[in-house]
DNA sequence: CTGTTGTTTCGATCGTGATCGAACTATCAA
DNA sequence: TTGATAGTTCGATCACGATCGAAACAACAG
């Protein structure tokens, strides 16, 4: 009888713990499999299968079966916002589970959200690209200029020659911990991609955390400088 | 055992249909009693003082009381955005409720978010200060140029001398409807209460939907042009 | 003081939905 | 073929949480 979108389906959704150790394991971008999420929402694989089908549904995830196995990622980085954007709502409530770590500072400081760089790294390089003019913001949409673009393949980052509507150069997202934005679509992943591969930076075990060595982390401060 | 903030929590706070439903109404941007809530939702007044108690123990609504009564509001325009951002993705992913009235075509033209103007009308306004540099966008801060502020004071639009960390002048919402940003913070707040008491706009009965009569239609597109 | 209305607390009920055991279907490796 | 692993379907169970009746408390109007 009420007008609009069923908010309360896909908030249900994510409301249940273990479909929300699912997502928030998917977070850090990485596919994984049906059991590999049973395993991280500590429940038994018929019960992963149960909600991992809900979850595709109602379109939150996407899979793709390679052989035997069934890879799971987070659909779209308009999901991974929406986590994102939780996460932030949750942290202020003190709504933060028991135990909170030590690892919450290194999050803070650089992690993975979806397949691109969050945290202050993701915010300064989002900054000093828009500060020098090679990103610029049109509304929500977000461009790559010429310079911009050649600014990244000189450095060595792979983009692709053009942009389609469904699946655009450059995104913002918001942070939870800065509270601003940062770099996400296409070039938002090469250039975190980049960075792993110039070993600047890795992948702390499965978590979302990424740590920079001591010589990326210059590197890095060099480049994206304010 | 796992890190980060405890999503599922604030998830399933939304994820019952009654708070949902609650949550809604509270988009409209009006303080609602504890008692027009319960009729908003469906329920009875003692399970809706329950749900409401749980909403503010985790700090999505605030209330102040007067007299016998309890005024709710959604906490924060973070809320709001949180909700619109949640409508979004249960658009795209078809759950819509069963009944897709003929409102939804309103509701995307013009529409109150919690206390400022979203939908097409408020994409425009917030594209056309860009445009003309009333509106300076640094990261996801948002600042109102010297410019901008005499701009919409000739107007008659009212804003405050000056702006607090808590309560910032300018911040940007992402929209559902048109996947783009309008303006949030108090200058939004104060440009829609402009429209309103300027007769331009008015709301719908207790909908989210703002209609603009065909002076004020004429009127927005003159100052809002592109 | 006695009514009326708004809101809350308590207790009991009841339904929905998560969970797992067991059995079944695929895919691959010998 | 046999065996092993990944994933699913079915059925039954079981707990949590939403719901409401009854009764209390709070704020006002006579």
């Amino acid at each position: 009888m009420k007008e609009g979108p069923n908010i309360a389906g896909i908030a249900a959704l994510i409301g249940d713990p273990a479909r929300a150790n699912m997502l928030q394991a998917l977070m850090t971008g990485v596919a994984l499999t049906a059991s590999e999420l049973a395993q991280e929402a500590g429940v038994t694989p018929q019960t992963s299968s149960f909600h991992l089908g809900r979850l595709a549904e109602a379109g939150l995830v996407t899979l793709r079966k390679q052989g035997r196995h069934k890879y799971y990622n987070l659909a779209d980085a308009d999901v991974a916002a929406l986590l994102e954007a939780m996460s932030g709502i949750a942290m202020r409530s003190g709504m933060t589970r028991v135990r909170t770590g030590p690892k919450e500072p290194a999050l803070r400081k650089a992690r993975i959200c979806y397949n691109h760089l969050a945290g202050e790294y993701g915010v300064q390089a989002y900054d000093s690209l828009l500060a020098r003019e090679f990103l610029v913001e049109d509304g929500e949409q977000l461009h790559l200029t010429g310079d911009g673009r050649s600014f990244l393949s000189e450095l060595g980052v792979a983009l692709p020659d053009k942009e389609t509507k469904r699946r655009p150069l450059c995104k913002s997202c918001l942070d939870w911990s800065a509270r601003r934005s940062h770099l996400a679509g296409i070039a938002g992943t090469s250039l975190l991609s980049f960075f792993l591969e110039q070993g600047w930076a890795k992948r702390v075990d499965g978590s979302r955390i990424i740590e920079f060595s001591k010589n990326g982390d210059s590197r890095f401060h060099a480049i994206f400088s304010l």
